[in-house]
RNA sequence: GCGGGUGUAGCUCAAUGGCAGAGCGCUAGCUUCCCAAGCUAGUUACGAGGGUUCGAUUCCCUUCACCCGCUCCA
């Protein structure tokens, strides 16, 4: 009875804000943009998507036995630690240094590159010198330097004796001089402006008096949390390897181009876990946690395929991870065939856990060595303090190897948003085909469980409604409405993705049932009235 | 940050250098025994700031936000 139309991401949007699920930040001041406010639809949504996801990882798992896929039992803490954290923290997890990029533009062909990104030779040929610049990678590189810089002198082929070059292909950033450097996309020189420093940690200063000494950041992740209070919380809780910690909150970053909705916001949550193991088992709880996420979305609604697990390339991955996936989603305001980042889960070695020991290791090193400085000293000093595990059964001491699961609040409250939405026909009170918006919330995370509704107001039957929707209220979200026509109510519970509702109706002051109403299949059928309670509590699961 | 587009009621859209209009929604009342468009009444807007002008929602400048492309995507 269904013809589903396509989703249409503005659509989607209005809906969101007409119906309270989101408001941009600071609206009535033109907004700010990059932030995002939820409404009263919006805020019960993505509590249920936190809720869901710390009782399906914390606090509802079962330490006692090995779960489907797993390699053994495991145990699985929490935590909650603050936004600001002391800087060094991401001095040694490498965020202070990648988060702090030199950007420049180009005037000529409108292009902005990562200053470092830019590569180059100086030539000199018909008494010019200039550094001629390419973005090309590798074996290409020189072909395309020696190209770029016959075309800039307007030399041929066969004259590529007349450049002279000088030196070996070297960085723009040393270069001093942009007035004599030809753009990777410009014909003339100078084009570029002076590097810019883009910071994607936001900073604030501790204490009254503003200081570099003084200076903080909010916490682009929350996974650092975790790793600095791993010996906090082996020592004060019992857990042995293998186990988790989990913790959800807000990140901040700077972004630089914030776009498509909540999508990439500079301030959103996260919902991370640690999960620490012997390095001997890390692939096989790698490929679990791999599985068990991607089946989490599943199971909550996104089982089409708009959602896909992609295993990333061995050359995307950093030499010390043996593996890394994401859980992406089909967002419709991307292309035909793109994905966007719901969730990575990564295996991150023990490249964390040491590098709060010994200091910020270099990631490009094989095997992991310090980062040092250019007088040979640590580039980041870590903590000093041993963050090893020393298993009380085998008496072996080991760093643990971590597997991160780290999911997006916000992108999971998007794709539920978008993979709710839906346009479908129902017949009206004639029998004729109007079309419909609804939500299709999975029962868990719709942000209201049953609306309680009389048939009319009058008759008794207002009060009966009122009892009904007195009892549920005190066990789950519950909206209560007597106004207007029956049908527009249950066309309202549908643009709110109420998955249930009540009514009211004659037969029930002669009977005392009720008809439950549900929203997909708009099938009704009668329950009595002391029996909606458990009738629910049975279907929302 | 650059280029292009957009900004009028809660939403979707009109019109206009001289009192800003519609549909839907929403509120109240009536009607109504199961899927929005029955009746009556009410409700609400020119993104912000500055300039030109007797007068600006309209023209100009600045700014903010959104969309598309570039860039970024840790």
């Amino acid at each position: 009875m269904y013809s589903t139309m396509t989703m249409n991401m503005d659509k989607l949007v209005s809906l969101c804000k007409r119906r309270g699920f989101m408001f941009q930040s600071s609206e009535i001041y033109g907004g700010l943009n990059g932030f995002w406010d939820y409404g009263p639809l919006g805020v019960e949504l993505k509590r249920n998507i936190k809720e869901a996801w710390w009782r399906d990882m914390v606090s509802g798992h079962n330490e006692l036995v090995a779960p489907p896929g797993a390699p053994s039992a495991y145990e699985m803490t929490g935590l909650d630690c603050t936004i600001i954290m002391h800087p060094q923290i991401w001095k040694c997890s490498g965020h202070f240094d990648l988060f702090c990029d030199f950007m420049v533009d180009c005037r000529e062909s409108k292009r902005r590159y990562r200053h470092d990104h830019i590569r180059g030779r100086w030539v000199e040929a018909k008494g010019q010198r200039i550094f001629v610049t390419t973005l090309v990678q590798a074996i290409e590189e020189e072909q395309d330097l020696q190209h770029r810089a016959l075309k800039f002198f307007h030399l041929r082929n066969k004259d590529a004796e007349q450049l002279h070059w000088d030196g070996g292909i070297q960085s723009l950033a040393g270069v001093r001089d942009l007035a004599v450097v030809l753009g990777p996309d410009a014909s003339q020189l100078g084009t570029l402006t002076d590097p810019r420093e883009f910071n994607l940690m936001f900073k604030t200063y501790v204490g009254a008096l503003a200081g570099e000494e003084s200076a903080a950041y909010l916490r682009p992740e929350t996974a650092q949390g975790m790793f600095v209070n791993f010996k906090n919380v082996l020592d004060s809780t019992r857990v042995r390897v293998p186990f988790g910690i989990a913790q959800m909150g807000k990140s901040f970053r700077n972004e630089i181009t914030p776009r498509n909705f909540t999508f990439r916001s500079r301030e959103f949550e996260q919902m991370e876990i640690e999960f620490f193991c012997h390095p001997s088992e890390s692939q096989a709880w790698y490929r679990y946690w791999r599985d068990r996420r991607m089946k989490w979305y599943q199971d909550l609604g996104l089982s089409g395929e708009r959602l896909r697990l992609r295993e990333h390339d061995p050359d995307e991955l950093s030499h010390y991870s043996t593996g890394t996936a994401d859980i992406e989603y089909a967002f419709p305001f991307l292309a035909d065939g793109e994905y966007g980042e719901l969730e990575g889960v990564a295996h991150r070695g023990d490249f964390d856990l040491r590098s709060h020991m010994e200091g910020k290791l270099d990631p490009k090193t094989c095997p992991l060595q310090l980062e040092l400085d250019a007088n040979g000293q640590p580039k980041y000093r870590g903590s000093g303090k041993d963050l090893t595990y020393r298993d009380d059964l085998t008496g072996e001491r080991f760093i643990p190897h971590v597997v991160e699961p780290a999911a997006g609040a916000d992108r999971a409250a998007l794709a539920f948003l978008c993979e709710a939405y839906t346009e479908d026909e129902a017949p009206d009170e004639h029998g004729n085909l109007q079309s419909r918006t609804v939500m299709r919330f999975h029962p868990r995370v719709a942000p209201i469980k049953c609306a309680v509704f009389p048939l009319v107001k009058k008759d008794g039957m207002p009060e009966v409604a009122q009892r009904i929707y007195a009892e549920l209220k005190t066990h789950f979200p519950v909206f209560y409405d007597e106004k207007g026509a029956v049908g527009r109510r249950y066309r309202r519970q549908d643009e709110a993705g109420t998955p249930y509702c009540i009514t009211v109706d004659g037969q029930t002051l002669v009977d005392n049932t009720v008809t439950v109403r549900d929203r997909d299949s708009l099938e009704q059928w009668r329950v009595k009235v002391d029996d909606c309670l458990p009738e629910l509590l049975q279907r929302l699961k």
